[in-house]
Formats: structure tokens, C-alpha cells, sequence
DNA sequence: TAAGGTTGTAGAATAATTTCTACAGAATTT
DNA sequence: AAATTCTGTAGAAATTATTCTACAACCTTA
């Protein structure tokens, strides 16, 4: 039972990163790419996968939005998230989504490297349980919330993100003001500043 | 003469990506990899490199504070920039330093393979050499606009920043348009980037 | 399981912001 | 010196964003 794995995240290095590490040191011959959430899906219902990692970003928007659609059509894939954004604050918001492995792009080689072999051969779950501390005001946002912070810290716009996402102004309007109320920020400039402090990038 | 080549990036798996490729596909296989300024600036008094990869957010900081070293110590070093940041902001910035060549990490996969072949084939650079020396796009705001920028870079409002100086908000409006115009920012984000970047702090 | 909070969604009304246009005085260029 | 561009200022109109309210579906907790 070889494991068949799909790779989607929007930059080809990391990809090819992956692809040969995967290949080259693990062994693992049967893999496949996506780089945005539209090829993913096509990727999906191509052939069977038993594997999937993928970024939470991709170049055609969050892959937040295509996770439960997943999920619920093919409820034995495994999945982990690969992805740049801590796992404290996204890996809570997955983990509603029936997703326990969460891997940073920034971890070392070693950890990744493990953790990989880890999920493909269908070991323990990679979320700890979050060690109590610094409250992350980002840690409390809902998914959607999430979804439109993304938006919010590239600087666009309410009527745009409401275009893109196919919701009224006011809808977004309404989760902004859910978001500057959960972090206490006052302004764009103050939740920018409190993302990078606390590492949050699209 | 064959190329010696340093990958300074903070994601191991985009290093990974990069090596294997060069190595593989390019046959260059004289390759270091740095995670972090510190651990580049290691390798590079260690032996000689002809070429330097790098991203510009590094685990320790930002490359841009170390390139002018860099840049003084090495004034042979083939330096190209391999990030997500956009090429528009960053590219101006990192000529003043003597970079010409900038490629993004979102690039495709026969962008990103054609450009790092020409980079370390010593080829045509990749950022059109324009003007000499760099503007800084601040230089050209008149006083009232920089007055209004000020407040405009703490997150204040059109409304408020109005009232501050008694001032319609139909004239905060069309002055912040014309900083936005001189500056080329789209947003207030990337108007705080570029100030940040240019360090404007009025 | 009933009660209470959270999440995702908007309508209506209101408020904030931008755009387009204009104009006079200052600065700069030809 | 004349012509041109830049600055500082707004009115009117249009656009964009927020607020306040609501509600159903979900989640959590006592």
C-alpha cells in the first residue's frame, strides 16, 4: 500500500522541495502538484490520493475555503497543512475542520523531516495542545475571520474582499469589526503592527 | 570556472527545492545553504562564493540591513534576491545596492528555472537598470503633505486628521491622494511598507 | 437539555472617504 | 516675462465603509 500523495502550495520551489525530499530520501515515487485551489480539486477528483499537504495560501485565495468541501467528499484523505502561518492560531482554526497536522514552513529541517515521515505513515498528530501563555489576540478568530484578516492585511478593501469572497459589504464589514474588536486593534496600521509581532502574515 | 553558490533562505524546503534543482537539473553542485544573516555571513568568510541567493527575510532579520556589508566586503559576489516580497518595492530599494537582479518566489517554475540559469550564467540582469541613484519617493511630497502623511502613517482617519488641522475633509482627501499618487502606493499598507523601507518616520 | 455564547450572513440607515472639478497664489521652467 | 506646473484649499456628487440590528445555525456549558 503505497502512499498517493498530493502536493498544493503556489510556490514551485517549495514544491520541488518537497517533491524530491519525498522522492529522493523517503522513498515516496507517487506524487502529484497543485498550485492553486482550483487545480487542487481537479487534482482530486483526477485520482485517488491518500496523502495531502497543503498551503493555506494559494495563488487563487485560501485553501480555508476548499477544506470542508474536501473534507466532506473524501473523508479518509489525510491531510496536513504546510504553511508559513503559526499553528497556534491557524492550527486551532483546522482543527474544526477534522485536520491534525499542522507543519511550519519554518521549522527546521530535522522537525519537518520527521514530521513528515510522521504523517505519511499515519502516526500521531502533530497539534500539541497549546501550552497556556501570551494570549495571541489572533488565536480567537473564527475561520472566516481569518479568511478576511488575509484580505485585510494585504490593504484591500471592504467592497473588494466582499466581491471576491461573494458576500455584501456589510458582512464584511461586520467580521472586520469582529476582528478589530477580538484583537483590540484601532486601526489597519495597529493590526498590521500586532501581526507582525505576533508572526501573522496573509 | 565553476560557480560556488550560497542559498540564504529561512524555509529549509524552498532551500531543499532550490539546491536539488541546481544540482540536478543545472549541475552545479558546488552549493552551501544559510538559514539566517548570521549563519550567512559565516559561510561567506569561510571560503569564496561567486554567486548569493538569498531571500530578504531571514530568521534572525532582514537581509537588507547586511547586503551594504556585504555588498563592500564582496564587490564581485553575484547577489540575487529570491523573495515573496513584491519586486516593485523591494527591487528600487535593493538597487541602490547594487543588485540588479530580483526574482519572486510566486514566479512559475519556467520563469523561476530561465532566471536563475541566466543569474548564474552571468547574463542580462533582471531588474531593468533605470534611472542611477534611487528616488526616494518621499522626497517629492510638499509640506502639507507630509504634514497629512504623518498622521495618515498612525492609522488616523480622513475625518480626524480634518479636524486636527481644521481642514475640510474634501482637502485631506485630495492631498492624501496626491501622496498616494507620488508615492505609487496602492494602500495604506504598502505606503506604510514603503515608508518603513525608506525610513520616513515624521 | 435548556440557556447562553459564537459564527456567518445581511438589510437599513448612517457615516466616512474619495472623486471630480475648480481656482488662486507660489514656484519653476522655458 | 510668459507659460507651465505645483500647492493648498474646497463644493458637489458619488462611492465606500461602518453601525445597528437581526436571525438561524452551530457550539459549549452548566
Amino acid at each position: 500500500m503505497h502512499p498517493q500523495i498530493l502536493l498544493a502550495d503556489d510556490h514551485s520551489m517549495i514544491r520541488k522541495g518537497l517533491k524530491l525530499y519525498l522522492q529522493l530520501n523517503l522513498g515516496y515515487a507517487d506524487i502529484r502538484e497543485a498550485d492553486s485551489c482550483n487545480t487542487l480539486m481537479n487534482e482530486l477528483v483526477k485520482r485517488k490520493f491518500s496523502h495531502l499537504i497543503l498551503d493555506i495560501i494559494l495563488s487563487d485565495g485560501s485553501t480555508l475555503e476548499v477544506i470542508p468541501n474536501i473534507r466532506r467528499v473524501y473523508p479518509d484523505l489525510h491531510i496536513m497543512i504546510f504553511s508559513m502561518q503559526p499553528a497556534d492560531i491557524y492550527g486551532e482554526a483546522v482543527k474544526q475542520f477534522g485536520i491534525n497536522y499542522y507543519l511550519s514552513k519554518t521549522a527546521g529541517e530535522d522537525e519537518i523531516i520527521l514530521a513528515l515521515r510522521k504523517f505519511i505513515e499515519n502516526e500521531a498528530p502533530l497539534i500539541k495542545n497549546s501550552m497556556p501563555g501570551i494570549e495571541n489576540p489572533f488565536k480567537t478568530l473564527a475561520p472566516r475571520e481569518l479568511e478576511i484578516l488575509h484580505y485585510v492585511l494585504k490593504g484591500i478593501g471592504t467592497k473588494e474582499i466582499a466581491e471576491s469572497l461573494n458576500l455584501k459589504m456589510n458582512t464584511v464589514s461586520t467580521i472586520k469589526s469582529r476582528i478589530y474588536e477580538k484583537t483590540n486593534a484601532g486601526n489597519i496600521k495597529e493590526l498590521l503592527e500586532l501581526a507582525t509581532l505576533y508572526n501573522v502574515n496573509y
